[in-house]
DNA sequence: CCCGGAACAGAGGTCAGACCAGAAGAAGTA
DNA sequence: TACTTCTTCTGGTCTGACCTCTGTTCCGGG
């Protein structure tokens, strides 16, 4: 079986309008944030029937390809590229996804965007990364500002690695996060701390020091990890809460078997 | 309004089907392989047409959250996690990826995945790498056979990783790369190398020395990216394409219309 | 008794057209 | 001029009929 499983002929009219529509933003006819026609009318043109037209467009919307909105139209993404928003959460649903996973995925991509940033940064994003600093000391007495501009210097740091791929994974894992994260720091009292860890990357960065500029990242991050009790339970933690599970130690943290 | 913030009132038929399903598998009534109930027994349950129910179910097919075959039932995925297959390809259509960031992300990744494999891994997995390894000794005369077990390396070292999310990324990133992995192989001539790479990493995986299986991983890879003319374009290389600059072609390997 | 093809039933896929609901802009009114 | 209402465009939902694919059952010929 040299083929990938399933070539799936069924489903042809989704995939139909799901190919047509990617051939469409391949040559260029629509660019992200353009309307496509009405429905109605599309489907006329692509002689299928409307329904089958809206499954195809409810398969790329799922995806985050596309954006539909009520009453207005359907358009192409514009915003920074995610895959579907509910779809990092209900994959873990699925497979028992936990915090501390998310967390260190988080970890491990964004502490590499920082030293990819550091490398390929350009005067435009160090500007835009002094600017979210400033504005993060600027809203130290207020969480929920002070999480937007924290939000938007990670952003910066994504889009300044020069690798899209990266950013849209972070993007999709930071987006699952958020929720907790805006709880976490509506409670936090001092943000100033967090502020200047955010100074001292963005200095890595603009001094071009990769190594560095990863070291404080993961520093930062696994700071915040702890600050929402998000870390790796450790072998003791899941004896005390999980009874008896058969081989699934690996523990890191030493404790005696 | 125990909802989440931003739930948007429309689409609210779809959402349910969504959080329907979605709280099916979160209290283990649904697992992995299970099948759900006929469109149209399950639409008169849900009191919604069978349209809606379809236009929710296509959302979690879209995702990788449930599979359907035509003819026989809708059942929830239960292969290794992964995002939306088309996803990373539309959305690379889309936001303009290239091969090597794609690679530079399979790198990060992976490399990361095997460090963690070697502080974590089992001794199944261990044994799997061990067979796998074996395996590709054996078929290094059969490209095609070598490419499968060579897929499956990698995923058991994604899933000695303890993290499923990690795991799920480099998944949704590799079967993207598959096409021209395939390809690449098929005119490869000295597979022998690559095994005793694979074999390397396994060893280092099995003496727990996260370091190196770090090294060995990243070295291979960039091995493998070389030898597929995938590494980041230099800037001579983008002045000398970049003549026309809108035309975007070249992209991450799609499905064959 | 075994085998292969036909028929069947169950499940998803598509279609048609009518009607519901949100949003934006035009038209009317104070 | 500024506010309100109405029209219209766009996506959302419903209904119920019919098509296609798949797996299983059944039956006749070898």
């Amino acid at each position: 079986m040299a083929r990938t499983k399933q070539d799936e002929p069924n489903t042809h009219r989704t995939m139909h309008v799901v190919n047509h529509i990617r051939s469409l933003i391949e040559n260029g006819t629509l660019q992200p944030g353009d309307k496509i026609p009405p429905e109605r009318e599309f489907a006329r043109t692509l002689k299928i029937s409307r329904a089958s037209l809206r499954t195809g467009i409810g398969y790329l919307a799922a995806m985050g390809v596309m954006k539909i909105r009520h009453g207005v139209g359907t358009f192409v993404a514009d915003g920074p590229p995610e895959f579907g928003k509910a779809s990092l959460s209900l994959m873990g649903a699925l497979h028992g996804f936990q915090s501390w996973q998310m967390f260190e995925a988080r970890i491990i991509l964004e502490s590499h965007l920082a030293a990819l940033a550091a490398e390929r940064g350009k005067e435009e994003h160090h500007a835009a990364l002094a600017e979210e600093v400033a504005e993060m000391f600027a809203s130290i007495n207020n969480p929920s500002d002070y999480l937007i501009h924290d939000l938007l210097f990670h952003r910066i740091i994504s889009q300044a690695s020069g690798n899209p791929i990266l950013a849209a994974l972070i993007e999709t894992i930071t987006s699952a996060l958020y929720d907790k994260r805006r709880k976490t720091v509506e409670r936090s009292t001092d943000l100033r701390e967090s502020a200047e860890m955010h100074r001292e990357i963005y200095r890595a960065i603009r001094a071009r020091r990769p190594m560095e500029a990863r070291k404080l990242m993961e520093q930062h991050l696994r700071m915040a990890q702890a600050a929402q009790g998000m870390e790796r339970p450790t072998a003791a933690d899941r004896k005390a809460q999980n009874g008896a599970a058969k081989g699934k130690q690996a523990r890191l943290a030493g404790v005696a078997s």
